[in-house]
RNA sequence: GGGGGUUUAGCUCAGCUGGUUCAGAGCAUCUGCCUUACAAGCAGAGGGUCGGCGGUUCGAACCCGUCAACCCCCA
C-alpha cells in the first residue's frame, strides 16, 4: 500500500463525518448506562463561526468524545438563539438597504421579514460546527424561539407572574435610542470619552445673585427639577428654603441639600435632573422632586421639554449653548473627560431614562444559587471565579426583562384598559381572567390589547438546560429525568453572570436542582496585541479557511494548546501549525508501522521485547496523568501530556527502538504488539483529534462497517511500574550522553563503539543494556572494575562509563567538567547537611522529608566521592 | 469611586497540602545534521533575583503585610 508522505485531511474529514452520522454514532436516548450531557451555549441563529465558537465547541467536543469513549451515555445538545437585539437590529439594516423603514411595518409584517431572514440565514453556524467535527446529537437541534421553547418561556413568564416575582415599574433604564429598547445595565459599555463641562448661573429668585452649576449636559436643563449643594458646604448655607430660576425655561425650582454632591467637584453645587440621570432619580426619589422626561424614543427632545422640540439630542447640546451663551447665562465652559455609556449592539450613546419596564425579582430567586455555588455543588473552572460570582449574587438587582423589540417572546400581558392587565399564557384565558377581574362579562377579545414588548433573550437562555428536553412544558418526561441535570458547561467568564448565574436560578426554581455539575470558563481568543478578535478591527481568521489550511485535527489542538481555563488564548498560526504537525507525526509513525514486512520464522529481539514491556508502562502512567487531569479540567495539560507520550515517548523511543533496519523484516511478537500500542494511542488522541485517529484506526488493521474509534473503550488508567519507567529514563541519559560523545568526537554513527561500564555487573540494572546497544550502534557492552586509559569517560548519575578511542581523550577538557560537577555537588551537599546540622529541622520535618535529605546527602557522598577519584586518575596521567 | 484578578525563561503558561537535584513545559532562539517514517523532521545547547521590600517558618515561587505595574467586572 503506497500511503503519502503527508496526510491530508480534507477528505478524512468530510468522509469519516458522514460515516459517523450514517451510524448514529452522535445519537442519545435514555438507557441503563450513566448520562454525560452537555447543553450547547446557542450562538446566535444568524451568526457565524468565529475563533471564540472554535475554542469553545472544541472543547465541549472533546469532552463529549471522552465521554463517549469511557462507556457514558453522552448526549450534546446543539441549537441556537434568537438573539433578540442582534437579529432585530440585522433585520432593520436590510430592510432599511431596501428602502423599507421598520416603523413602517406592522409589528406582523415586520415579524415575517424577521423569520424569512432567520430561515435564510439560521443554522449556517451549526452547519460550519460539523466541519469541525462536533459529534453533536443533531436529531435534538433546537431554538429558543421554536415552538416547545417559545412555550415554556411564556409558562415561565405567568408562573413568576402569580408567584409575584415579576412586577411592573417606572425605573430607570438604560435607553438605546437607537434601537429605541431598553437594554440591561450588563449590555451598556462605558469608555472614557472627551466632552466638555459647562458652567452655567442660576438666578435666585428674589435676589440679584445667583448660584453656579457645572454640568455636561446643558441640554437636560430643560428637564431640571431642582439645584442641591452638600448640607456641610458653607457656601450655600444661605439658599436655604430659597427657589432658583431655570435658564432658558424660567421655572421655579427648589435648591435642596442632598449628602450625594461631592462639594469638590465643580461649583458643589449640581442640578437636578431626575429624568435622565440615576443619582438624580434617586435624589429626587429622596426630596419628592417632580420628573420631566426631555426626550422622545428616538432621543430627539420631547414636547415636555418646551424647547427644540423634535431636534435630535446632540444638536440640542449646541442649541442649548448658544441659547446660554445669548441669555449670558453660560460662564464658562472646560474641557472634560467623562465615562459615556454606550450600547453594545448599536454603539448609541445610552441615555438614562425613565420607563416603564417588566422586573423579575432577584433576591430570593438568588439564594440557592449563590448557596450551590459556595457550597461547591456547582463547581467553577478555574475556582477563581467564585468570589466574582458571590459579589454579583450578594448585590444582585432586579432584573429588567422587558424590551421594546418585536423579535423576541412576547410578553403575555393584555391590558383591558390604559394601565390594567391580567397575565395569562394566551388571550383565551387572559379574556376569562379579564372578565373575572373585572367582573365585566360582555368583555371580548378586541378588547383586549397586549404588550407590545419583548423579553429580553436571556430570559429564554436561562432555561435552556431544561428546555433542551422540554422540562417546563412536561416536566416528568423521560428525557428530563435522564438526563438533567446536566454535566458540564462551557462558556465564556463574561456572560457568568447574564447567563451562567440565572441558568442556576431557574434550575432551582424549576427543577428544584443545578441546571450542571461543573462550569468551565473559557478565555477570550485576542490577537498577538492582546486585542479583542473582531470583525471591525479585522483582526480574526476566518475559522473555516484555518480548517481548510490546517485541518480540523490541527486547529483543534492549536485551540486547546495554549488555553488554560479562564486564560485568553493569544491566537497566532504558530498554533495550529503545531496541530498539523502533530496530525502529520502520527501519520509517519502510521506510514513507518505500515511499511515493515512481518516475518514469522525470526524471534523477537531482547531490545525489542524490553521496550514494548517499557512502553505499556509508561502508557499507563501517562493514561493516569491524562485522567486526572481532565476529571481537573486541565484540559490544555491532558493534551500536553498526550501529545508528549506520542511524539517523545511513542515515536522518539519506542520506534526507533524496535524499528527494523532498512528493508529488514520484524518479527511478529514485536508487530503485534506495535499495533496494539498504536491502537491504545489513537483512542487516547482520539477526543482531540477525531479524524486522523479514525482514518489510521480504520486502516491500520481491517474493520467491519459499522466499526470506529469512537465509540471504542478508551484504556483504562491501571496501576504502573514506577521503577521501570525510572530505570529506562536512566537509559535515555546514559543513550544521550553516548550520542554526545559520538557528536563530539565526529564518530559516524556507522562506525561501531564498545561501551565500558564501571560497576559490578550483579549490581547493576542490565534491562536495558540492549537498548543502548541498539540505539547507539556498541559493539559490545563490558563491566570494569578500574578505570580505563585511552578512553572517553563520562558520567550518568553515580556510574562511570567509558568509551575506547584510542588518542582521542581530551583530559584536560574533562578535568573542567568534572571540577564543575564537583563544586555543584559540593555546594549542594553542603547545604543538605545544614539542614540535617538544623536540630529544629530535625524535630519539625516529616519523617518522609528526613528520609529524602538523608538519601541526597548519601547520593551527593558517593557522586563526590566517584568524581574526586577520576579527577585523581586524570592528574595523575 | 467599589470589587475581583494577575505578575515565574523572549512568548504563552504549569508548579496541586510550604519539603524530592525545584526553579519546569510547549513554542520561539542558537548550533549541527536532507542519518530511507516524518526538514511539518532528528540530535544538542543557551535562557529566570519566581514584580520590589519586609515578615512568619527548621524550610517560602507557594503563607502574611506592604508598595508597584497590568487586566477585568460593577457604579
Amino acid at each position: 500500500m503506497e500511503i503519502p508522505s503527508k496526510f491530508e485531511p480534507g477528505k478524512a474529514e468530510s468522509r469519516w463525518y458522514k460515516y459517523w452520522m450514517d451510524n448514529g454514532f452522535f445519537k442519545s436516548t435514555p438507557d441503563e448506562r450513566e448520562p454525560y450531557t452537555i447543553v450547547i451555549p446557542p450562538p446566535n441563529v444568524t451568526g457565524v463561526l468565529h475563533m471564540g465558537h472554535m475554542l469553545n465547541n472544541t472543547i465541549q467536543d472533546v469532552l463529549v468524545r471522552r465521554a463517549r469513549m469511557l462507556g457514558k451515555n453522552a448526549c450534546w445538545v446543539p441549537g441556537t438563539d434568537h438573539a433578540s437585539i442582534a437579529t432585530e437590529a440585522k433585520v432593520v439594516a436590510k430592510l432599511k438597504a431596501e428602502g423599507i423603514e421598520k416603523r413602517d411595518l406592522t409589528r406582523e409584517e415586520f415579524l415575517e421579514h424577521a423569520w424569512a431572514w432567520t430561515n435564510k440565514h439560521g443554522g449556517i453556524i451549526l452547519e460550519q460546527l460539523k466541519r469541525l467535527g462536533a459529534s453533536c446529537d443533531w436529531g435534538r437541534t433546537l431554538f429558543t424561539m421554536d415552538e416547545k421553547r417559545y412555550d415554556s418561556v411564556i409558562k415561565v413568564f405567568v408562573d413568576l407572574f402569580n408567584k409575584g416575582l415579576i412586577y411592573r415599574g417606572v425605573r430607570m433604564v438604560n435607553w438605546d435610542p437607537q434601537a429605541m429598547t431598553a437594554v440591561s445595565d450588563e449590555e451598556v459599555n462605558y469608555t472614557d470619552e472627551k466632552s466638555k463641562l459647562y458652567y452655567v448661573r442660576y438666578k435666585i429668585v428674589g435676589e440679584d445673585g445667583s448660584v453656579m452649576v457645572a454640568t455636561t449636559r446643558p441640554e437636560t436643563i430643560l428637564g431640571d427639577t431642582a439645584v442641591c449643594a452638600n448640607p456641610d458646604d458653607v457656601r450655600y448655607q444661605h439658599l436655604k428654603g430659597k427657589m432658583v430660576i431655570v435658564p432658558m425655561t424660567n421655572r421655579e425650582v427648589p435648591f435642596i441639600f442632598d449628602s450625594y454632591v461631592d462639594p469638590e467637584f465643580g461649583t458643589g453645587c449640581l442640578k437636578i435632573t431626575p429624568a435622565h440621570d440615576i443619582n438624580d432619580y434617586e435624589i429626587g426619589l429622596r426630596h419628592k422632586l417632580p420628573t420631566i422626561d426631555v426626550f422622545n424614543d428616538d432621543g430627539t427632545i420631547s414636547e415636555r421639554a418646551g424647547m427644540f422640540i423634535g431636534v435630535d439630542r446632540f444638536k440640542a447640546k449646541d442649541l442649548a449653548e448658544k441659547e446660554l451663551q445669548r441669555t449670558g447665562n453660560l460662564v464658562k465652559v472646560e474641557n472634560y473627560d467623562n465615562k459615556i455609556g454606550r450600547s453594545e449592539r448599536t454603539n448609541a450613546v445610552i441615555e438614562p431614562r425613565l420607563s416603564m419596564q417588566w422586573f423579575v425579582k432577584m433576591k430570593d430567586l438568588s439564594v440557592p444559587a449563590l448557596d450551590a455555588v459556595m457550597n461547591d455543588d456547582v463547581l467553577i473552572h478555574p475556582a477563581k471565579f467564585k468570589n466574582l460570582y458571590r459579589h454579583w449574587m450578594e448585590n444582585v438587582r432586579d432584573w429588567c426583562i422587558s424590551r421594546q423589540l418585536y423579535w423576541g417572546h412576547r410578553i403575555p400581558a393584555w391590558y383591558y384598559n390604559n394601565t390594567e392587565f391580567v397575565v395569562a399564557e394566551n388571550v383565551t384565558q387572559a379574556l376569562e381572567l379579564a372578565r373575572e377581574t373585572t367582573g365585566n362579562s360582555s368583555l371580548m377579545e378586541k378588547d383586549l390589547r397586549q404588550e407590545e414588548d419583548v423579553m429580553d433573550t436571556w430570559f429564554s437562555s436561562w432555561l435552556w438546560p431544561i428546555v433542551a428536553f422540554d422540562g417546563i412544558n412536561n416536566p416528568d418526561n423521560t428525557d428530563i429525568k435522564y438526563y438533567y441535570p446536566t454535566n458540564d458547561l462551557i462558556t465564556a467568564p463574561e456572560i457568568l453572570f447574564f447567563w451562567v448565574a440565572r441558568m442556576i436560578i431557574a434550575g432551582y426554581e424549576y427543577r428544584g436542582q443545578k441546571p450542571f455539575t461543573n462550569v468551565y470558563l473559557t478565555g477570550l481568543v485576542r490577537d498577538q496585541q492582546r486585542r479583542k478578535m473582531s470583525k471591525s478591527l479585522g483582526n480574526s481568521p476566518e475559522p473555516i479557511d484555518l480548517i481548510e489550511k490546517y485541518g480540523a485535527d490541527g486547529v483543534r489542538v492549536g485551540m486547546l494548546l495554549c488555553s488554560p481555563a479562564g486564560n485568553d488564548l493569544l491566537y497566532e498560526d504558530s498554533l495550529p501549525e503545531q496541530g498539523r504537525n502533530f496530525a502529520n507525526k502520527i501519520w509517519n509513525a502510521f506510514r513507518l508501522v505500515m511499511s515493515w514486512e512481518i516475518d514469522e520464522t525470526i524471534g523477537q529481539p531482547e531490545s525489542s521485547s524490553v521496550t514494548v514491556k517499557w512502553m505499556e508502562e509508561i502508557m499507563n502512567k501517562s493514561v493516569s496523568e491524562i485522567d486526572l487531569n481532565f476529571n481537573k479540567f486541565r484540559i490544555s495539560e491532558a493534551l500536553m501530556t498526550t501529545y508528549k507520550l506520542f511524539w517523545d515517548e511513542f515515536s522518539g523511543w519506542y520506534l526507533e527502538v524496535i524499528k527494523p533496519s532498512y528493508q529488514k523484516p520484524i518479527d511478529r511478537v514485536t508487530y503485534d504488539a506495535t499495533i496494539e500500542i498504536f491502537d491504545k494511542l489513537l483512542k487516547v488522541i482520539h477526543p482531540f483529534m477525531p479524524f486522523i485517529t479514525e482514518e489510521i484506526w480504520q486502516y491500520m488493521i481491517s474493520r467491519i462497517d459499522g466499526e470506529s474509534i469512537m465509540v471504542a473503550r478508551m484504556p483504562e488508567a491501571v496501576n504502573f511500574d514506577k521503577k521501570l519507567i525510572e530505570s529506562f529514563e536512566s537509559v535515555k541519559e546514559t543513550i544521550s550522553a553516548i550520542r554526545t560523545v559520538r557528536k563530539s568526537k565526529e564518530i559516524p554513527m556507522k562506525e561501531k563503539l564498545d561501551l565500558l561500564i564501571r560497576s559490578d555487573k550483579d549490581n547493576f540494572d542490565t534491562e536495558f543494556l540492549s537498548v543502548i546497544s541498539k540505539l547507539c550502534n556498541l559493539s559490545g557492552i563490558s563491566f570494569v572494575s578500574e578505570k580505563q586509559e585511552g578512553a572517553v569517560a563520562f558520567m550518568v548519575r553515580t556510574t562511570e562509563y567509558f568509551i575506547p578511542l584510542a588518542g582521542t581523550q581530551d583530559v584536560e577538557g574533562e578535568i573542567v567538567k568534572l571540577e564543575e560537577g564537583l563544586v555543584y555537588n559540593k555546594g549542594f551537599l553542603d547545604s543538605v547537611m545544614k539542614k540535617l546540622a538544623n536540630e529544629r529541622f530535625v524535630q519539625n520535618a516529616p519523617a518522609n522529608v528526613l528520609e529524602m535529605e538523608r538519601k541526597k546527602k548519601s547520593d551527593a557522598e558517593s557522586k563526590i566521592k566517584s568524581l574526586e577519584e577520576r579527577l585523581d586518575e586524570l592528574k595523575s596521567l
